[in-house]
DNA sequence: CAATCGGTTGCACATTTGAGCATCGCGACC
DNA sequence: GGTCGCGATGCTCAAATGTGCAACCGATTG
């Protein structure tokens, strides 16, 4: 398109005069009309002057702050996967030692609570738990929303020696909003998908599933496939199931619902045992802020966003490169 | 000034802000109101979101036109010695083999060409000779300036078997532009003052001599001072000359008058009987063009500014950028 | 020599932007 | 609890800028 002046060719004084134009206008500040008069040429040749210099790309306008990249690329994950809003954390260290990871937490943690915040939404809010959301938890400040009130949404208990602290994330939650909360009192996984059905349908967990049901809000975190897991720690995971989701291509959970690379769930015959609001209910909700934090979370990242139920997405840098890397 | 964000701080909303402004304004060309509108803030806002990126030079706007720069040494030239204009020229090699230097001399006279042509002297013309003025007058179009006269302004006339070739200069530029021409029949440098008056009151050299000095124009080259000078290859300076222009600190000449560092005249003995325009009828013109082609110009170029002879100076990039490097 | 065509110029007018100013909200300090 | 002051906000108005259009210039061609 433009063929740079060589060094060497004689130079036309068009040019000569473009660059003087550019320098006065954009070095000097001068106004299109100042500059027309030094140069001797009137302000709309002036005008069209700089146009060319732009057109030419003789003048470069670069956005050099150091934030610039993270804007870029919630701007990218935006508009690549629809969504209301992106938010992208950058993390110092982006290796995966436990500190890093702890780290990486934090940080999205602290962007998520304070993106929520600015979000204010109202009505009744769901949450998940997980280490992330408890570091989200301890980041909100008091009167952040008016929400009315705070609704667990996957269950919990625990039946290992490690808690999962979902009542005091759904408790700071509440505190720090003013809302009733109402917690979920069963496990994240059951045995079989019959206890599954029995707890649903009980009112103690059932009241809670309809209104995280009736929520129009949802927060949550997007856990590891793997060893790793919060779901393996807390005992709801076995070893036969680890294998059974490996073969079928899990990637991570979320709610624990574990999916696989294309956003679908990877072993139906597991989610029939978990307990907690499904997936086809969380993509109808008006407002998802999904929490990705930490090495490895990429693909359980986009396997959330192809899965679309995820309107605001909280990541770290390396995690939404990742992403925009790999859609 | 500007603290910029360290990577690891939180990011504040406001500075998010501000880069997605940038990026909307800059990047994608919206105007201010249509970035307030998808940000959701006033236009006032986004212009003062804008105005702190451009404060803190979040947004970098460079000229990066390979001319830039040359540009740029003409203005500070312009500015740094009062000048009417000046024209620097890029020059490809910048050596100082005798290829380079035909070069540069090409380059130059070609661009002091077109300059000149472009300032439309009118009236009489004053010109120097030597291998610059040569090529300049090589690269006059037809109709170029419709100047009533072209006058030679120093003796020129050779003793040596090397040709100054001085008529075939003026006569080039009286053939160009239709003027009548008045050449000056007499060495450049004599071997005495006595000789010198005796010639310039003679009415062959002198009434060209009255020409010259009301001339309202002057073209000229700038000469090295050395061995290498015209002067010594057309014999009208020995070695003795030479030693002594060494002693008084000479660095070149300009109309055969050698000038030392500060553009004092550096041995007035020699210039005493040297034949031509004087350098205070030369400081009178309205209008002096001066022309600097090669390695070791720099000295001569800058004295001959010091000297205040020179309203628009033609330089190649390496001799410039020496003249406001030792200003 | 007239006709025509591409490209450049200046202009009127609409849009966009900047500057100064009144107002508002909020926290500090009496 | 009042009020003072500071920074942020939005407004009006003027300046600066972009746009479409008609006139013009110079070169080319029938």
């Amino acid at each position: 398109m433009h063929a740079p002046a060589r060094l060497g060719e004689p130079l036309a004084g068009e040019t000569r005069l473009m660059l003087r134009a550019a320098q006065l206008y954009y070095r000097l500040n001068l106004t299109q009309d100042q500059v027309g008069e030094r140069l001797g040429v009137s302000r709309f040749k002036v005008g069209r002057l700089l146009d060319r210099a732009l057109r030419e790309s003789a003048v470069r306008i670069e956005i050099v702050h150091p934030a610039a990249r993270l804007v870029e690329l919630e701007d990218a994950l935006a508009s690549r996967f629809g969504l209301r809003g992106a938010v992208v954390v950058d993390v110092p260290a982006t290796g995966s030692s436990p500190e890093d990871e702890l780290l990486a937490r934090e940080r999205v943690a602290e962007a998520g609570a304070a993106h929520l915040a600015s979000l204010r939404p109202a009505g009744a809010i769901g949450v998940s738990w997980g280490r992330t959301m408890l570091e989200l938890a301890a980041h909100l400040r008091p009167g952040w929303t008016a929400a009315t009130e705070i609704v667990q949404l996957n269950g919990a208990t625990s039946r290992s020696a490690y808690p999962t602290r979902a009542h005091e994330i759904v408790e700071r939650f509440g505190a720090t909003s003013g809302a009733a909360i109402r917690l979920m009192p069963a496990p994240a996984i059951v045995g079989s998908p019959e206890l599954r059905d029995a707890l649903e349908d009980d009112p103690s967990v059932g009241e809670t599933l309809a209104a995280a049901r009736e929520a129009g809000t949802a927060v949550f975190s997007m856990g590891l496939m793997g060893p790793e897991s919060v779901h393996v720690a807390s005992g709801y995971l076995g070893e036969a199931d680890l294998a059974a989701l490996a073969d079928a291509g899990a990637v991570g959970d979320v709610l624990g619902r574990f999916l696989s690379r294309d956003g679908r769930i990877a072993l139906p015959s597991l989610d029939r045992r978990t307990i907690g609001l499904p997936m086809e209910n969380l993509r109808e909700k008006a407002l998802t802020v999904g929490l990705a934090a930490g090495a490895g979370r990429g693909p359980i990242a986009l396997a959330a966003l192809r899965a679309g139920c995820i309107t605001v997405l909280v990541a770290d840098e390396a995690t939404a490169a990742w992403v925009l890397d790999h859609a």
